[in-house]
RNA sequence: GGGCGCGUAGCUCAGGGGUAGAGCACUCGGCUUACAACCGAGCGGUCGGCGGUUCGAAACCGUCCGCGCCCACCA
């Protein structure tokens, strides 16, 4: 007796239960016991569960790969064999993670699973992101429920708290990816503010200082009044908002000119009005001075190419202070810079709108200029664009301050040339335009923040305003004050995909797993994160990419196509559908919904399908093991027609599979794999395999059948982790080298196994079927009625599977005296079936005048084509035998119903 | 304002010069001992409109209509 060993299976009686499955019992493991025998259907006592719960699976299985360290990547070990990486997208620590997160994780997950099976030294690093604005902002708003603000703590305090706070939300989201099976190197975790990574940040600091591409200057930068920090310009989001488009007249008598704005609170700080050079209509005033309402100061008027003489009136007021355009042709000419805002957004112009709130002052300042008078010509809605902070949406405020920046002209020249040689990817590749959009027009990198949470800027003042940048083991001298402002939070992310594998040292896990193998991130954050990465990593590691491929996916969306948020009440948490339908399922979904460059619609119900397609894989699997399936040995050479069709279909699928996966086409992967495993290996191979098992041929099908489930499921490993480990270690027993599947062999085609005769023979077979039982439900011959039947081979290769083919459709041999009363030509097969008399002949003639009727045209488009002198000049041989082929088809389709109906009893 | 992309079955989407596809939904019939989270059989589309190229267009080109996304310093 061999065992077959199952985990897990339940206790108790063969029966089934009311729920219609067992509970799983304390049981570790129990024995099914196996058929030793291979005379026909010996069943075997087996005691599964009839459905798939994951819950009794995923825990258990997770914490065996980790402890066993199946995860764990060793740059020492055998350097022989190729390595593969992957850094994660280090989630923020603000929140939970979502679907997006889910979907990121499944494929990474899924590349590296499958290049470890491929015997790959696979590394997927994990991590999470200190997300400065985002996480503050939640531990202020913490704050604020208690009544207080940042600077009540102070600022040791403030940062202690985050990180308290920090240790419990980052805690929760590496327990949900636990829970999603991801197979990241737990030992290698970072966390984008950690020592190490400070220290990479500290090192990278100081080289680009000392190389002049760090400098700090006095600008117009974005600024949000609410968050109180300068923001970079990707940081903004910009948004269409209706406002007031006011014409206000400036000067008097002949100086008199009309500037439109739509901020007309900021002329308090007009410190010009600008015309174009070219503009006749205000030549005469160019270098005057004309005065500027309700201020009585007198402001010049400058000629800058700039303006644009066709839109509005062709003269623009400038506002150094408040404005960027403004900024720039301040500097151009040499104009003061009055600000009259303050931080808060608040007016800080002496007169009777100080105090106010921006959007207050605004229409204080027009009813203000109404109450003087004409000066106002002109106020009209108009819609405009504005920017909005990402993190709290309060409107951007321009803002002259002085800030760090990154001169990035170098770095994203460097940036845009990787791909542009292509050493580096992207994927798919109509991408690559909206990275090089970016990386080929970038304004210089705003990198400080007046937040408190964050790397410091490690920059230090001396008592008369000397500055030094120390290295990361270097002491500042003592006494000197450390600038207070922190790093846009996406300067330690660009580092991440070096910083996580030790760099600046030259560690082992740098020397093999850099440059990564591929970064896999949703396109909305291309140019925040991914495009930073390529300019720091190419300039931290001479020259050295930080990824081959970038391939991006697109948002998780609801089933209608629309984005997933809170205020539609339509957000999906992965956790809720892992609770209920399974990690696998999540996953599946999905991958099933990735197609390249879209966006991946989800939906209750395709999870309940994903779920019931695992819930397949395992009654496959199940009645593979009752039936004593194995994987012993060679396989059989002498097998059957059906056999040799599945093994020839399986290796097609392997192929198939496994060149999507490399392409990153996760959603045709999935489709191969649930079409092969649903409807070839359950529907057709299955059940004809049930035949086989019965009539002798037992040892042989248990061991294809072994071999089409063993291989399945390796192929499917990678995108359902948990059930086909689970299903493989019991199918597979301890005898195959290894006992788990996560470091089982990918499989790969056999080309010897393809048998296209086989392959043509079954779909004859299905045809025969399909019509057979269309037939049988036409006519409301009940589905397990067994029929009386003969069956006319003439000479079809069918002819060997007859048992199969009356086993499925439940066809009897005709006992003694058969008279037929209806009789089917199939292929080239007769069915004479008895239907005892019961033949609805109305239905059945109408039937197949409609199928007779589609059979003619068909006739009639192959003749039409064939007829044709361009058709047949032109056209390809192969399309013209096509269509040959196409018409005798259907000219044996109109034989064969005109005998039908021939053969129909007359009513 | 610039760039990219999309309109294919009721829904969500594949396909991409040579007989229109999938999943879900829907209709009919079945608890056929692996699975009712299932099985079997069906219904369903002049592939957004109009022109053009071609022997042949859902696919290629032009144009129009509708939609989405990204970038953007014309007040």
């Amino acid at each position: 007796m061999t065992r077959c060993q199952v985990t897990g299976v339940p206790t108790g009686a063969g029966k089934r239960s009311p729920g219609g499955f067992h509970r799983y019992g304390a049981v570790e493991s129990s024995a099914v016991t196996n058929p030793s025998s291979e005379r026909g259907q010996e069943a075997a006592d087996v005691d599964l569960p009839t459905q798939y719960q994951p819950a009794n699976v995923e825990g258990r299985l997770y914490e065996r790969w980790v402890s066993r360290g199946l995860f764990t990547a060793d740059p020492a070990r055998d350097p022989s064999r190729p390595a593969y990486s992957i850094v994660i997208p280090p989630p923020n620590v603000t929140g939970s993670l979502h679907m997006g997160h889910a979907l990121d994780h499944s494929i990474q997950d899924t590349l590296v699973r499958r290049r470890r099976m491929q015997g790959y030294e696979a590394l997927w690093v994990p991590g999470m992101d200190h997300a400065g604005i985002a996480t503050q902002n939640v531990v202020e708003r913490e704050l604020a429920k208690e009544g207080k603000s940042r600077h009540d703590l102070g600022r040791e305090a403030f940062v202690e708290r985050v990180w308290r706070w920090k240790g419990e939300s980052g805690g929760r989201i590496l327990g949900q990816m636990r829970r999603l099976g991801d197979s990241v190197d737990w030992t290698r975790e970072a966390f984008t503010m950690d020592d190490a990574r400070a220290r990479a940040v500290r090192t990278i600091f100081k080289r680009l200082f000392d190389d002049g591409l760090i400098h700090r200057a006095e600008r117009i930068i974005n600024w949000c009044p609410r968050c109180l920090t300068a923001l970079s310009d990707i940081e903004v989001e910009h948004a269409d908002r209706e406002g007031e488009l006011v014409s206000i007249r400036y000067g008097s008598g002949e100086d008199e000119l009309v500037v439109a704005t739509t901020r007309a609170e900021t002329m308090l700080g007009d410190t010009a009005v600008a015309v174009h050079p070219d503009d006749e209509r205000y030549r005469h005033l160019v270098g005057r001075e004309i005065e500027l309402p309700l201020t009585g100061r007198r402001i010049p008027v400058v000629a800058d190419a700039h303006v644009v003489p066709a839109f509005g009136t062709g003269a623009v007021k400038v506002t150094p202070a408040h404005d960027p355009n403004d900024f720039e042709i301040g500097r151009r000419h040499g104009l003061p810079s009055l600000a009259v805002l303050d931080e808060r957004g608040v007016i800080t112009a002496p007169g009777p709108f100080e105090g106010l709130d921006r959007f207050e002052a605004r229409p204080a300042v027009v009813a203000a200029l109404r109450e003087q008078g004409r000066i106002v010509k002109e106020v009209r809605p108009y819609e405009h664009s504005v920017g909005h902070c990402q993190r709290c949406s309060t409107v951007v405020e321009p803002r002259v301050s002085l800030q760090w920046f990154v001169t990035v002209a170098p770095l994203a020249k460097a940036a845009g040339d990787a791909v542009r040689d292509g050493r580096v990817a992207i994927h798919p590749p109509e991408m690559a335009a909206r990275y090089f959009e970016w990386v080929d027009d970038m304004h210089d990198w705003c990198i400080s923040r007046q937040l408190w949470w964050g790397h410091r800027i490690p920059v230090w003042y001396g008592p008369d305003g000397e500055t030094v940048c120390p290295g990361p083991d270097e002491e500042p001298p003592a006494g000197w004050t450390q600038d207070t402002d922190v790093l846009d939070t996406w300067f330690s992310s660009a580092l991440w995909p070096f910083s996580t594998l030790g760099w600046p040292d030259r560690t082992p896990e740098l020397e093999r797993f850099y440059p990564t193998s591929v970064l896999v991130t949703g396109y909305d954050i291309l140019f925040f994160w991914v495009a930073r990465m390529m300019m720091f990593g190419l300039y931290a590691m001479d020259g050295a990419e930080p990824f081959k491929t970038i391939t991006l996916h697109g948002m998780v969306r609801d089933q209608h196509g629309k984005k997933m948020s809170k205020s539609f009440g339509n957000v999906v948490d992965p956790l809720d559908w892992i609770d209920r339908y399974g990690a696998d399922a999540t996953r599946f979904t999905l991958l099933r919904g990735a197609n390249p460059g879209g966006d991946v619609p989800v939906a209750e119900d395709w999870a309940q399908g994903s779920r019931n397609f695992c819930n397949k894989l395992w009654n496959a699997t199940r009645f593979a093991l009752i039936n004593g399936a194995h994987v012993r040995g060679e396989l059989p050479e002498d097998v059957t027609a059906v056999d040799a069709w599945i093994l020839s279909r399986l290796q097609t699928v392997i192929a198939e599979v496994d060149g999507h996966l490399e392409s990153f086409d996760f959603a045709k992967a999935c489709e191969a794999l649930y079409h092969f495993a649903w409807d070839e290996v359950c529907d057709w191979y299955v059940e004809l395999a049930k035949v086989q098992l019965a009539d002798g041929r037992a040892g042989a099908t248990r061991r294809v059948l072994g071999e089409v489930l063993d291989k399945l499921l390796r192929l499917l490993h990678p995108v359902v982790p948990f059930v086909t480990e689970e299903l493989w270690t019991s199918l597979t027993g301890s005898g195959q080298g290894t006992d788990t599947i996560v470091t089982a062999p990918w499989p790969e085609p056999d080309r010897a196994r393809s048998a296209p005769a086989a392959e043509e023979l079954v779909a004859s077979l299905q045809r025969m079927v399909t019509e057979v039982r269309r037939f049988r439900a036409d006519q409301g011959l009940k589905p397990g009625q067994k029929v009386a039947a003969d069956l006319e081979w003439n000479g079809s290769p069918l002819a060997a599977h007859e048992d199969g083919i009356r086993s499925l459709l439940r066809l009897t041999e005709p006992a003694g005296g058969f008279s037929a009363t209806a009789s089917l030509p199939v292929e080239d097969v007769k069915v004479h079936l008895d239907t005892a008399g019961a033949i609805d002949v109305a239905a059945e003639r109408k039937r197949l005048e409609k199928d007779l009727a589609a059979a003619r045209k068909e006739i009639g488009q192959a003749r039409g084509k064939l007829g044709n002198e361009a058709f047949m000049a032109k056209a390809p041989e192969a399309v013209v035998a096509k269509n040959r082929d196409r018409l005798a088809q259907a000219e044996a389709d109109v034989r064969r119903i005109e005998a039908q109906l021939a053969a129909l009893p007359t009513a």
